[in-house]
DNA sequence: TCATTGGCCGAACAAGTGTTTGTTTTTAGC
DNA sequence: GCTAAAAACAAACACTTGTTCGGCCAATGA
């Protein structure tokens, strides 16, 4: 399922031939019971969430695990490729969460508001994966930078299909919908806070807001 | 007009009595012919722009004007600080901006429409200052955090008035309103590109979103 | 003309960076 | 129980990081 061509460490190097035809899927390899790459994904999700890519060293990460940093390198090929399987998770669970979202809705911009709030939950109370997904800017780990933002490309055509459905007037701008809608639930991680904010009631709002405008005096 | 407390280097500190009351205005200090703060200053803008705090080394910053490491901490205390000063002057270009762009225009919604404009304009097509202010995230520099967080605040001042301005229903929510906004506004950052799209264009296509809503078919 | 000092150089410092390599321990399959 | 691979250790490597400090020189105001 991995689409990120994620460079692996030397030892798990394509098997042999350079240009061998009818490439398995390459079954993942067997996964030991004690194996630690999921809490080393865990750790590298909080912190990189919380410090962003270039604040966040090797040692912090393996750190908190009781790892050393050297063992690092068994399981990615460099610290862009741990960012980038952090990343695809983070893509993986959000998606996950809105197709789940909107699955069970029926109606253009009942399914669009399922959508949104899904979106702002994985965002703003779930898990670090995604907000590592909006946090850090592909620009900033060039060497997987292409991947990043195929996977964010990717996600954004669940909302694409979303504003497509929508019953609009012929003509209308319906990019400039989906940017505005988007650029605004993703910029509530600035000033969310847990407690004083709910992702649900923003996301009803900013739909609301968005389809019937700011209710004017007098009507 | 300097409002961050912005730690200064060691020779400029404050003159002698720890507790001297009538603390004079402070003349900003000589300003010879020879001297290269505007250029550090905008090459730090420009560096921090496009590769954020973290990312961006001092050696990084004084080598593009032929400067040495060191001769940084003639200017600031730290690297933080540095940022602290384009931050602030990133603030100060985006308000006079807007504050001369809503200055010329009646009319609720013309006015915020016009600090939108102007907002873009300063973020997208002007200058590195203003849209280091946006890039970075004040958390990543704790040293000088809550002065980056109280700029920024006072100047999001600006738009609170002009939402406060509009006729809406009573019991309107202002704030989501204003937070939408500038929301869908500060993330167009992130997918705008030059000669593709237009600041002016995407100002008035949002505040138009927000004001009517979607146009919706057969009305 | 001369003392002053703003502005910067030159050279280093200690700590931290991502990464490599050889070796050891643990686990799974026969 | 033996073996082969997985997973991690231990210890370094080469380099970069932000920062310090003494000295130097050109410009400035008297």
């Amino acid at each position: 399922m991995s689409t990120t061509d994620l460079r692996l460490p030397a030892h798990a190097a394509r098997s042999s031939a350079p240009s061998d035809a009818a490439r398995k899927p390459r079954a993942r390899r067997s996964a030991r019971a004690h194996n630690r790459l999921p809490q080393l994904l865990d750790e590298a999700a909080r912190l990189f969430r919380a410090q962003g890519f270039h604040g966040t060293s090797v040692r912090e990460i393996v750190q908190s695990i009781d790892m050393l940093p050297g063992s690092l390198y068994y399981h990615f090929a460099a610290k862009e490729d741990l960012l980038a399987a952090v990343y695809e998770e983070g893509v993986h669970r959000i998606s996950e969460r809105v197709l789940g979202a909107i699955a069970s809705e029926t109606g253009a911009w009942r399914r669009l508001e399922a959508a949104c709030i899904a979106h702002l939950e994985a965002l703003l109370e779930d898990s670090d994966y995604a907000q590592v997904v909006i946090r850090v800017r592909p620009a900033d780990v060039p060497a997987v930078a292409p991947s990043l933002v195929a996977l964010r490309d990717r996600y954004e055509e669940i909302f694409v299909g979303l504003v497509a459905a929508l019953p609009l007037r012929r003509g209308t701008d319906r990019r400039s919908l989906r940017l505005m809608l988007l650029g605004a639930l993703n910029w509530s991680q600035t000033w969310y806070r847990a407690g004083r904010d709910d992702a649900r009631a923003i996301g009803r709002e900013f739909v609301a807001l968005l389809r019937h405008g700011v209710p004017s005096p007098r009507t």
